[in-house]
RNA sequence: GCCGCCGUAGCUCAGCUAGGUAGAGCGACGGGCUGUUAACCCGUGGGUCGUCGGUUCGAGUCCGACCGGCGGCGCCA
């Protein structure tokens, strides 16, 4: 009987023992001993071990081959005390399909070095699981968001005028003008908020912050979403429902990979809505009553963010903020114009990993904004336009994939939340 | 942009305080071992000590500049 090509968690799934198997993947680790030679064999499933003895027709093959050569190999499935997860291939067959070179990455190992190799790294069982885990992620997003009535769209890479500050901005040729990569979706979503009213998005944003922390990318995923007669209140609702619901369906469907991964699951669990809710003012007076040193008006840093997300250990809001350290096209309070409907979410040691709130609908305060700011109107006037035809109340919010990730992996760095990092150092691999 | 730390073998590091022939472990290679669990034992190779300059009889070590990287702040998701 031919063997079955089989994937290995299938060989610790289905009981396969007795049988005759085929598989196909990577030389994890080599060990020989005088008439045996174990093969511990991954594929994008699990790992095997795998035995070859002395008088087998493989022995030849298996001596030559190396760390991370691509292998397939066939044999009997047993099942032994002594293989790690209890079965073992006896191989009577393996054909080396690509002979590695010494594999550079060996168990002593610095961070700076696997970022060197990340190419190499991704590899790894820990890239591999955080892999996944993200690719979950990402479907519990577009899951959430269908069933709530939005529609996916796809807006532009390139753009002509910034969203958020000038200065950090990555310029381009574009044929012969100067361009732009976006720093957020937001102000495309508005355009189609007149047509589809509830919209989201997946997609790069691009921020040229010279800054040197384990929460920044140049180059980060951002889901946005803009809806079309909504309140800031009612988009804090979809804000919490979303991590929510993230964090529940991560800890029920990813439990093998966070449990791999040694992250604190009772942490998912536990997050429940409605997320407290703190405006900009309360925050300034808990700030000072903790001994911080801020006066109202200014922005909260990090250290200031921090202490406060210790006080609640969950996600939370803060809203309300003052108008002049806010972007422009947030809605000023009508009957206070000092404070804007403008909201983060906030997680420990993360920080900042959703903005939202309501956008200035009003074609004269718009314009009003835009000055404040130092901004040309000529460069919105797109913009201005969705104000001068059928203007309506709205909000919306971007959320940092890369920094929900870390904070619900626990991970030390945002950079291992994505596959080809990009800092202000770093564009290679 | 400001501040701090780091750079020695393919990898992880010691050597620098107090200048005097370049070291270890892992990996690689060769050998040994009848079941290994990132095996173990014996052996062999492997280096412009980030770069340039200075001090000195002599610099990996002291001084200066530069380059590269990591982190903190600011800014942000």
């Amino acid at each position: 009987m031919p063997a079955s090509l089989v994937q290995i968690q299938q060989i610790f799934d289905k009981k396969l023992e007795g049988k005759k198997v085929k598989i196909r993947g990577w030389v994890y680790r080599k060990r020989e001993i005088k008439y045996t030679i174990f093969l511990l064999i991954r594929d994008s499933t699990g790992v095997i071990q795998c035995t070859v003895k002395k008088d087998s027709s493989a022995w030849e093959m298996a001596d030559k081959v190396t760390i991370e050569s691509s292998v397939i190999l066939s044999g009997m499935v047993k099942s032994d005390k002594r293989a790690p997860g209890g079965y073992e291939i006896a191989v009577d067959q393996l054909t080396i399909v690509g002979l590695a070179e010494t594999f550079p990455i060996t168990k002593d190992y610095s961070e700076d070095f696997l970022r060197d190799v990340r190419h190499l790294w991704l590899r790894s069982r820990r890239m591999t699981l955080i892999m996944r885990v993200r690719s979950e992620v990402l479907k519990f997003i577009h899951d959430f968001f269908r069933r709530r009535g939005y529609v996916e769209v796809s807006p532009p890479m390139f753009i002509s005028s910034a969203c958020e500050g000038g200065a950090t901005l990555f310029g381009l040729k574009y044929f012969d003008k100067e361009l732009y990569l976006t720093q957020s979706a937001q102000l495309h979503l508005e355009a189609l908020i007149y047509s589809l009213e509830k919209v989201y998005c997946v997609a790069p944003s691009f921020r040229a912050e010279k800054s040197r922390t384990i929460r920044h990318l140049a180059e980060f995923w951002h889901v946005e979403a803009e809806a079309a007669f909504t309140t800031m209140e009612d988009m804090m609702k979809l804000e919490e429902d979303l991590v929510a619901y993230i964090c529940h369906q991560t800890a029920k469907k990813c439990k093998k990979e966070l449990e791999i991964l040694n992250t604190n699951i009772e942490k998912l669990l536990k997050v429940k809505t409605p997320f407290p809710r703190i405006t900009y003012n309360e925050a300034i007076e808990r700030l000072q009553n903790k001994g911080f040193k801020i006066e109202w008006g200014e922005d909260l840093g990090y250290d200031e963010e921090k202490a406060l997300a210790e006080d609640f250990g969950h996600p939370f809001f803060i809203y309300a903020y003052p108008r002049k350290i806010k972007a422009f096209y947030c809605k000023t309070y009508r009957d206070n114009p000092e404070l804007v409907m403008s909201e983060d979410m906030l997680v420990p040691r993360i920080g900042e990993i959703i903005t939202g709130g309501a956008r200035e609908d009003n074609k004269e305060e718009l314009i009003k904004r835009l000055k404040e700011f130092g901004l040309r109107q000529e460069d919105y006037e797109w913009y201005i336009d969705l104000r001068r035809y059928g203007t309506v109340p709205h909000a919306g919010f971007g959320l940092g994939v890369e920094r929900l990730l870390a904070w619900i992996l626990d991970l030390e760095n945002v950079i291992d939340a994505v596959p080809f990092p990009r800092t202000i150092r770093r564009y290679y691999p």
